[in-house]
DNA sequence: ATCTTATTGATACTTAATCTCAATTGGAGT
DNA sequence: ACTCCAATTGAGATTAAGTATCAATAAGAT
């Protein structure tokens, strides 16, 4: 029955999946994953520099990009498509578990915690009261060539 | 028990689709569709620019962006995130159901045809000889507000 | 406290995407 | 088949996103 994590459970489970895979705790790293955590996820590469530069902790561009692409290969947070522009990120948490609809016409996302596609996507019609007419699926793995 | 739709049929629909959204089915926005619909997939707007222009039948940068963008908000491509850098768009078939594995280490991308997530997991995971550790639905549809 | 190496960030640069606007064209209407 | 016009295109200029370089810094091991 897991309730969403909270984000400091988030954070700090992201944290440690970083330092697990041998990687250092930089500040610039601990900033950026934070800023995900805690702000509902769904963020730009801009926004990240940007909320870093608000909170007076402005992280390098470079940097910005670079860990964004290393959490990426991590698993730890993902890219995503949603309104238009540069890929928003989302903090994936340990179960690699992640589902939102996505309103073709505004854009609204609508995030969701149930699954399990064919039933799911019948309930979710009747409880966020919308039509559900396709999906895109993507399943993260390891492959065969991969060991 | 529908088999993938061959490239012509897909391609066909697709400009139905256009077509019946009020669109013009313009020079531009059948050579960009057809790429889309032959070449397998995945591709980029870069792609799409080399591939015209290779074939003799270049899009101007513009109106490949244009394009890409309305057909996204018309559902008939998507873009998804695989390898890094720009968007890959797919073609949605009509019945908007796509689903691929990603290889967390070399990026490779399996297409799969069979659904429904749960059982579907554990089959692709011995069908695929390949451990999933996670996956992203993204599921499309029109909200209420937007009637 | 010291040391080593991974990591950072300023800057310069390349590539992706957007904007503008005159020229073109799809397709509806006759 | 011909006309017409709003929708669309594309060249070129511009802005935004992402990458490369490299000297300076700091995480964390000993
Ligand atoms: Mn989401
Ligand atoms: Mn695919
Ligand atoms: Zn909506
Ligand atoms: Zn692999």
């Amino acid at each position: 029955m897991s309730k969403p994590a909270d984000h400091q459970q988030l954070f700090e489970n992201a944290l440690d999946r970083l330092r697990t895979s041998g990687y250092k705790v930089t500040a610039a790293r601990r900033d950026l994953l934070k800023i995900l955590c805690q702000t509902g996820d769904h963020l730009t590469s801009t926004d990240v520099i940007e909320k870093a530069a608000q909170a007076k902790r402005p992280i390098g561009r470079a940097s910005v990009f670079r860990t964004l692409d290393l959490l990426t290969e991590l698993g730890i947070i993902r890219p995503t498509y949603l309104h238009r522009g540069a890929p928003n990120y989302i903090v994936m948490p340990e179960n690699g578990h992640h589902a939102h609809i996505i309103c073709r016409d505004c854009s609204q996302v609508i995030e969701i915690n149930e699954c399990s596609i064919d039933e799911m996507i019948d309930a979710l019609e009747v409880r966020h009261n919308i039509e559900i007419t396709g999906h895109l699926l993507e399943l993260y793995g390891k492959c065969k060539d991969c060991e």
